[in-house]
Parts: C-alpha cells; sequence; structure tokens
DNA sequence: CGTGATGTTGATTTTCCTCAAGCCTGGTGG
DNA sequence: CCACCAGGCTTGAGGAAAATCAACATCACG
C-alpha cells in the first residue's frame, strides 16, 4: 500500500469530473483536496472486508475495484464493479457504520480515499459539498436499480448486447469497442458465470459480433438492438 | 384520485418515522408540509410511467406500490416494492429529469406527494433536508444493493427464509408472522415467479414452515437460518 | 351458488451454473 | 529462437434452478 502520493494530472482530471466534485466552489474543493489521500494498489488486493468499521470511502481514479458479497460456501457474488471516476461505499456517510460487502482490486488501482468522518462534517458546513453526495448517490442509485431490472429482465446475450450498445456509436452501422477489463471481470458485473459470458458472445456471433481478445466488432449496431 | 386530504393520525405517524421527516427541525418541517399533498389511490392504478417528465416524488403512507420495468414483449419485473414509509422516485431529485421505471398501487394507498423542484430549493436552503435526503438515499441504495446480492447468490427458498427471517424475532423457537399483502407481490419483491414463489414455501415445509393464507408459522427459527 | 381473482401443482422447456478438458497467448528461461 | 508454463478463455456434457404453460383448487364476494 503506498500512501500520500501526488495525484497525477490524469488522476486529478479524473477527480475533477466526477459528479463528487464536479459542481464544487473553490473553497469546499480546498477542504476536500485537503482531506483526501491518494493510495496505489497492485491486483487483486482487498480494500475493505464486510463487517469492518467503516471509516473512509473512496474514488476510483484508475484501474478498477470489485464489490462483491459471499455466501454461506463461500462463492463470491459481485455487487458492483467500479470504474475510474465511480464512487464507492459513500453510502456509509449517512446508512451504517459498517461496510456492508468486500471490495478488492481488479487490477493495479488508484484510489483517493476521503474520510467519512470529516466529509460528514464538512457536508453540513458546505452545501455544494451536500449537493455534490446526492447528486452521487442519486446516480449511484439509479444505476444500480437498473442493474436489478437488467438482471430481472434480460438473458445472458441480451446483458451483453446492452453492454456493448451503451459503448457504441448511437447510430447504426458497424462499430468496434475494446472491453477496458478482463472478461471475467465483465461477467461478474452481468451477473454471470465467465462460461455464460463465453457462451454468450458466441451466440451474438450469428447476429455479426466478433470478438477477439479484448476487441468487440459489431457489424450492425442496428441488428444488435433487436436482440 | 383523490387529493388534498387531511392527514389521519396514523399517516402522520408513518411520516415522522420516514428518514425523510425524522431528523427536520421545525421551521424545516413546516416548509415541507407545505409543499406536500396527500393522494389516496386504487388498487392497480398507475402513478407514473417510465419515461415520463418527472415533476413529483412521493412516500407510501399506507398500502403498497410497485415499481417495474417492462421489456420488449411486454414481461415486467419488479425492481423495488415499497412499504408504508418507503419513498420512491427521490433519486431524481439529483439524478435526471425523467422517471426511470413504472409506479403502479399494489393495493388501496395513500401517497405524500412532494414537487422535485420545490424539494431542490429547500434543500439549498436547510441544511437538515439535505440532510433527510441524504439518509433516505442512503439507505435506499444500502437495501437496492442488498437485493442484488441476495438475487445473485441465494435460491429462491433461501430469498424466502431471508424474507421470514428478517420479521422474526431474533432468538430461535417458534415464531409466526403475517404477510402484509399479497403472495404474488412478495414474489415480484424476491424475483420470482408466483409458481416458484409456492413451490418456495412448500419446500421448507420439510424444516418446519407452514403457510396458511398469510400467515406464515415457523417452527424453528433456527432451522431456518441454515438454509 | 356462480364468478373472478388468487394460489397451487404438474409437466415441460429454457437458462445458466458447475465441472472438466482443451486451447490460445504472452512471458520466461534455457 | 524455441520449449515450456501459467492464466485466462472457450467448449462440451451434465445437471440444477426457475420460467412458462396449463389445469385445477381455493377463496372472497356479490
Amino acid at each position: 500500500m503506498n500512501s500520500n502520493l501526488k495525484l497525477t494530472s490524469r488522476d486529478r482530471a479524473v477527480l475533477m469530473k466526477t459528479p463528487f466534485l464536479a459542481g464544487l466552489g473553490g473553497n469546499s474543493l480546498v477542504r476536500m483536496f485537503t482531506n483526501m489521500t491518494v493510495v496505489s494498489l497492485p491486483t487483486r488486493k482487498t480494500i475493505f472486508r464486510e463487517g469492518e468499521q467503516a471509516d473512509a470511502f473512496y474514488c476510483v481514479l484508475s484501474g478498477y475495484v470489485r464489490l462483491y458479497r459471499l455466501n454461506r460456501e463461500g462463492r463470491e457474488a459481485d455487487v458492483r464493479i467500479c470504474a475510474p471516476g465511480d464512487t464507492f461505499a459513500e453510502c456509509l456517510l449517512y446508512g451504517g457504520t459498517k461496510y456492508r460487502y468486500h471490495a478488492q482490486t481488479a487490477e493495479a488501482t488508484t484510489l483517493a480515499r476521503f474520510d467519512i468522518q470529516e466529509v460528514r462534517d464538512l457536508a453540513e458546513q458546505e452545501t455544494d459539498i451536500a449537493k455534490a453526495i446526492m447528486t452521487s448517490l442519486s446516480r449511484h442509485l439509479l444505476s444500480t436499480m437498473e442493474c436489478i431490472a437488467n438482471d430481472r429482465l434480460h438473458t445472458a446475450p441480451q446483458r451483453v448486447a446492452n453492454y456493448i450498445l451503451a459503448r457504441c456509436p448511437v447510430d447504426g452501422g458497424p462499430a468496434s469497442i475494446r472491453l477496458p477489463f478482463q472478461k471475467s471481470l465483465l461477467a461478474g458485473m452481468l451477473g454471470l458465470a465467465p462460461e455464460a459470458l463465453s457462451r454468450a458472445f458466441s451466440s451474438l456471433r450469428k447476429i455479426g459480433v466478433t470478438v477477439r481478445g479484448r476487441v468487440i466488432q459489431v457489424g450492425d449496431v442496428n441488428a444488435l438492438r433487436n436482440i
């Protein structure tokens, strides 16, 4: 764990686009920054565990973080995958004192770490910070409900198609995207076993989706929409 | 639609226990109340539809509300079931301008209706209102993530067992609870077809769970925990 | 005592998980 | 440069879970 690093300019740009910091005035911004530490972690490193006392929340600057739960037999299920710009465990600002899931890096990752108690105090003083927290929570909640609907309403190939479509140009025609992470991570994101993701990809082949490594090519975006 | 009713004392009590109004000072409380209207609706009445312009959010005072999505073929999937005290669509205060799912009463229901724009303005002025919103959003987000974990990690009988256990006395031994709504609603809540819920109940019979109408009797709460 | 809504049960099918084996790729060391 | 290896990915076979469809039971209620 490599702490108290200086922000790279890229990390700084990511941070400033977060709903969490985007709307802040100069004063609030300074106060948030003085409260923040930067942490660099290797891949597969545990950030916190379910049940631990929660004293910080985080924003992903680069890399990916997996939030997951375990059942009694030890099987893991991902609850959320956090990409650069995503905030996690911020719901504990006003929703309890313990982490409710495990958090682990999915690759080499840098995080911005915020002290929960200090941000709570700041939010009481600066209305724009409170507003930023509400914006972040709202978006987070909407995307989580979206996830439930997606799980309950769509089959594996449909979920994969949705994922691809959300990252394709809106007009029809051919397109090509590159996965920003391993396929096993995408599988967890969509609530699937890795094998199921693989099969979903191959079932999309017949409507013009080809996958080589992390590159996904779509013959006709509109055809994908009708799945 | 019966609007602008006076609050019954029971409805008022429900409202005051909501995270949304519980922590408010007298001044904020008055301002929220003047902004609020009470709506009574019959069963299976649509409250709003996905895609509509969002100008209000709601708190359930009595009855139940179903939030759901449709897929292309018209199949419905519940995203959330709101009980008395629950707030819904409050994420649109800071997260977009359109409703993201359908909302429908599951039985005769009374709602407190709040104007989104007005509450947004209030939240800027009164820090305790902002705090109440953050608390409400945080709880809501935690329970929604809980729901994803439950869906992805547990089988139908396990989900039913969890539901029962969450409403039973914590110590072991026998217990009895009464469903506050139809079984079909519980099925939707747990992400199951009604038939699957029925089968889950009958599979729990062998560990001492008996169901008659809306009454569920548990022989030994501890036995249920080990499922 | 019908009537319609709600819940149950059975049969079938779909979907996806699990386990096991093989493949492909990129990296390492000889 | 090549053999080897490990990790991630794919494919296949089998099976478990739950959806769907259909028939029947139960219940509330006029």
